[in-house]
DNA sequence: CTGATTTTGATAATCATTATCAATTAAATT
DNA sequence: AATTTAATTGATAATGATTATCAAAATCAG
């Protein structure tokens, strides 16, 4: 189901799946939901294979988000993250706690408003991206 | 009115008022609602007083975001922006010109609905943050 | 199979930021 | 006012993340 979608993309790129690009996807898809760095991405990699080098989890991530395979952003912290950006729908609203670091998904909806209001104003939106920080149900319960 | 502001701040912190951190925050008012990198503040302020160093930039600019005269973000580039933090509210909501680069703000009720509707699913939100990504008004008509 | 093209991995280069540290400046104490 | 103490500065080294380089390996097309 992913796959296809992602061997689809690919082709219409042409751009070939090498083992390496292999292994990089599979990890993407093995943290579905979740936001890794390319040095996150490169561990979890070798583990799995352990004859990727550095320099092509770079490329291959750049790359993929190029084609809209992976979708990238930067937090606080200063480093890129990527994940898996499933469908046509751009889902990058993000709550972050503060003592956990974990990073969840926001419904969409809501924002869907403010977009019509600032077209109105003269905009074109064409992407948006909303960060919401403080403390996940867990952290906040243990507080 | 801002100046006020900033000394009142800079006292409760017990942090000096030296000449580099004037020109730095004369920079920073001088820009009130552009997003300045350290380089570029660093830059500016060369052009004002001629003896301050790159890492007195760096230093202040982070001093003034942790007690808040300034808000820190970072954008896709990877680099670290700054820029004058006027009253309690935080509005860090952001419309980022794909064509001219050019970043202004939008504002805040709307976004008010989700946090609520997070907090009962027992988040605790502290801060948040909205970038939209297009054209500004000027950009998308000329197209 | 052969030559052309793409991809890879090691490593060097770059860019932004942070750390170090001696020298300067300002504040507090005498 | 002189002296001690603490904060701040600027030059530069160190770091961390990312990008560029380039020869070798893998893959493709004819």
């Amino acid at each position: 189901m992913v796959w296809k979608r992602i061997s689809q993309k690919l082709e219409e790129n042409e751009y070939r799946l090498t083992p390496q690009r292999e292994v990089i996807l599979q990890v993407m898809i093995d943290n579905r939901g979740k936001h890794l760095s390319a040095d996150e991405v490169y561990i979890e990699a070798r583990g799995k294979s352990s004859n990727i080098g550095i320099a092509t989890v770079y490329r291959t991530l750049e790359k993929l988000a190029s084609i809209e395979v992976l979708y990238k952003t930067i937090f606080e912290g200063g480093k890129y993250r990527y994940e898996l950006s499933l469908g046509e729908t751009h889902q990058h609203h993000h709550i972050i706690c503060l003592q956990c670091g974990n990073i969840s998904e926001v419904e969409e909806d809501l924002l869907h408003n403010l977009e019509i209001h600032l077209e109105k104003k003269g905009y074109k939106i064409l992407d948006h991206e909303l960060k919401f920080y403080g403390y996940c149900p867990q952290c906040n319960s243990k507080k």
